[in-house]
DNA sequence: GACATCATACCAACCAGTTGGTATTTTCTG
DNA sequence: CAGAAAATACCAACTGGTTGGTATGATGTC
């Protein structure tokens, strides 16, 4: 049974990554993450110098997986950048399945409790939630000189909104233990996507 | 009853607001509480027979305190109530100001972090925070009735599509360090309110 | 002197990280 | 290609310090 080359390494990451989303970056302990990916601590710490080391791993991994699942995502060979944009949000309604630690994003709960005490931690979220933020972005840009080139507002600016819908929304599936909630407000997000983008009627009184 | 039993408690009560705020609840031990509050071990104890205990107390201090706030605000003493509305978001952009930990949520904080493990706090969490949103859903309620009776959403959901917004908000801020993404969302959600209530042109081409 | 408030001293369990060592691969060398 | 050498992967046991929590006694107040 040879020890085949980055199997442990992944098997650390993976429960990293679940471990953080079940409990937090400050709850999750080197030996939780032992027991899970069945390795011995000393076995461990010959992969990672330290448990922060871990986060920034964690953070990294969770992140790529996740730029995975949008590029394959079929919303994503969308001719028009509007589409584009709102087929993301359907996406991001559509993988609301599942326990909360399946769906919820490790970023933004790792970023909570450490933005004080581990700021390595926190730029590293801060790096990986912008870089998302920025895809959104280049299609928010395209759709804005397409439908509302004169409109007040950056797509920077947008996209970082829709983040923080999206995070938020994330927060109150926690807090009602259940995903409902969080579609609920996405789709507010999608309303106002389509007003702002002039696709939908202010309202009908 | 002597007076020195609530300045005690208070202190503790203050201390660990402050400390989940800063750090998180499970970062937060009842040591450093004990140090903030300038007090021993065996005199914490005796205010509190847990660590969750304090927390549900310190997620009802801060509730408490949130809902004061709001109560004092002047724009509670608009008549019209989506002119309240409006206030509500406006007074949520004025106060973000001073450090992180001074006006971010305690309780999207700590049931990020405590869904999972410690069921009785995600309990008090979605209590206070639906609470709060109830309190938001009246008004809404109101200025749905009186501009947009017809419209297809719920005073409810829109009022926790406020709160993932502020949620998200802050923890934007976290992750970068400073307030103002957060004023850029509030914006945005200010915007979404105007356009949902056809206070504000949907675009201009 | 009864009672609440607070301190000192202590504990068992747990924490991140280290030790000294073994097994397995890979690389270097003849 | 054989085999030594070097690197990598892994482990069980341990360390110093910290954790939430307790037992017991001191101090103040009614």
């Amino acid at each position: 049974m040879p020890a085949t080359h980055h199997a442990s390494k992944a098997r650390i990451l993976d429960a990293a990554v679940r471990l953080v989303r079940t409990k937090g970056y400050g709850a999750m302990t080197v030996d939780d993450v032992c027991q899970a990916a069945k390795l011995t601590k000393g076995s461990f710490f010959h992969h990672f110098k330290s448990k922060e080391e871990l986060g920034l791993a964690a953070a990294a991994h969770f992140s790529g997986f996740a730029d995975q699942i949008f590029a394959q995502a079929t919303y994503r060979t969308l001719a028009d950048p509007l589409a584009r944009l709102l087929g993301y949000i359907d996406f991001r309604i559509a993988i609301l399945h599942g326990t909360l630690p399946e769906f919820t994003c490790l970023l933004g709960t790792m970023v909570q409790e450490t933005y004080e005490t581990h700021p390595a931690l926190r730029e590293a979220c801060n790096t990986y939630i912008s870089a998302h933020a920025a895809d959104v972005s280049a299609d928010i840009s395209m759709a804005k000189t397409l439908y509302v080139p004169g409109a007040d507002w950056t797509p920077d600016g947008l996209a970082f909104h829709l983040q923080a819908v999206i995070q938020g929304a994330f927060i109150l599936a926690k807090a009602k233990n259940g995903p409902e909630i969080a579609t609920e407000c996405l789709l507010h997000l999608r309303r106002y996507l389509e007003l702002l983008f002039g696709q939908r009627e202010a309202s009908n009184p």
